[in-house]
DNA sequence: AGATTGACTGCAT
DNA sequence: CATGCAGCCAATC
């Protein structure tokens, strides 16, 4: 059965599936919801409404590391929400994925 | 309706 | 490691 959600809606429930203290790639929260690219996922946690419960600052680039975007206050506030959650950024204002990447379950 | 942009990724050079 | 190009789709002008 087709889901007729929308788009971003799908997106926002995957990410709404991380659990604190892990963070995942644009490019996997894509690969996840399925027919969707990486930009959409991006444009999607903009798209986001202030006060929703997506923990938008969970998702991050494929570097590991939060995005530079118009805005340089959001992403001071995102790395903040992940350290608080336990996320650690190394000296390249990185996280280790192999530490804190969420291991998605696999949508059967 | 066409052009532009955007919190991206992967591969090639 | 830096730079360039293509792919992908929605929102905005």
């Amino acid at each position: 059965m087709s889901e007729q959600k929308p788009l971003y809606q799908r997106i926002y429930a995957l990410v709404r599936q991380i659990p604190p203290g892990k963070v995942a790639t644009y490019g996997q929260i894509a690969r996840l919801v399925g027919g969707c690219t990486p930009r959409m996922v991006g444009y999607a946690m903009a798209a986001v409404p202030n006060g929703s419960e997506v923990p938008w600052q969970r998702v991050i680039n494929s570097k590991g590391g939060v995005s530079p975007r118009a805005n340089p206050i959001g992403e001071i506030t995102q790395r903040m929400l992940l350290e608080e959650e336990g996320v650690v950024f190394n000296d390249e204002d990185r996280t280790d994925l192999k530490l804190f990447g969420w291991i998605a379950p696999e949508i059967i």
